[in-house]
DNA sequence: CTTCCTGCAAATCGTTTGCATCAGT
DNA sequence: ACTGATGCAAACGATTTGCAGGAAG
């Protein structure tokens, strides 16, 4: 994630190396206010405009996936930039687990003469760790 | 979308009716915004907080499916109720076509012993009508 | 006639913007 | 030093809430 920011002639400040641990570090998706909670711990004084500003310009650059949650709404995850895949996710914990297949493999019969541009499959469920609680 | 209101008790005011009118003659999504405005055609003085808490209780009696749009944010469709299947989106006007083909009829070989709860899967493109500007 | 629904206004939440200061190169 | 990034505060848009009056049953 440094990588990027450097390969786009970003500056690598405190918080955004900060950032690029908080991620690394994540196992699932995380709310803006997450990160906040997380760079405030080793760097008390960040700003919610600073988070946001970085979190924005990750996505765009493409570092980070976005994902609207019904209930939570816009959480980030570091995005997984060799290859294309799919993601279980647990509606508890939110922790999110890759997987291979994808439904766009085959060719599938759609109607209307679409020009396809992309997709989006999901499955959510509850993880092994919350079926217990 | 009368039927459900009226199955769960709810009166039928003015607003609601035309609520249910406005989405059983939309072809795709609309916003909140859109909504109101439509309400605002044929039934001038509506409040927004009307047309939102009508949205939200329709969602949660499952008459209307959301779906939030990185750009643009939620938005609502009457939703299908007689049959499982998927959705392909245009990109541009935002019109929907449903198909039956589903990723989970055939058992996926998932990580993480998950219990499965639900899925999305969704075809983004251009349709026809579009790719011709 | 009672209860629920509406419309208004104000509150709230998440996110963005303008600007002076500070830090990375 | 120069330029871009930060922190602050204020603006902003979308959504929610409290409450008095009005309409549906």
């Amino acid at each position: 994630m440094i990588g990027i920011m450097t390969a786009n002639g970003w500056r690598i400040t405190e918080q955004r190396r900060e950032l690029a641990e908080i991620f690394s570090r994540a196992e699932g998706y995380l709310s803006p206010k997450d990160v906040y909670d997380q760079m405030a711990v080793a760097h008390p004084g960040v700003s919610f405009d600073t988070v946001y500003r970085n979190l924005r310009l990750l996505s765009e650059m493409g570092a980070l996936e976005q994902f609207y949650f019904m209930d939570g709404g816009l959480k980030f995850r570091a995005s997984c930039l060799d290859h294309h895949h799919h993601h279980l996710i647990c509606i508890n914990c939110e922790k999110t687990l890759t997987f291979e297949y994808c439904p766009m493999e085959q060719p599938l019969d759609l109607p209307g003469n679409f020009k396809i541009i992309n997709h989006r499959f999901e499955v959510f469920g509850v993880c092994e760790a919350c079926r217990k609680e």
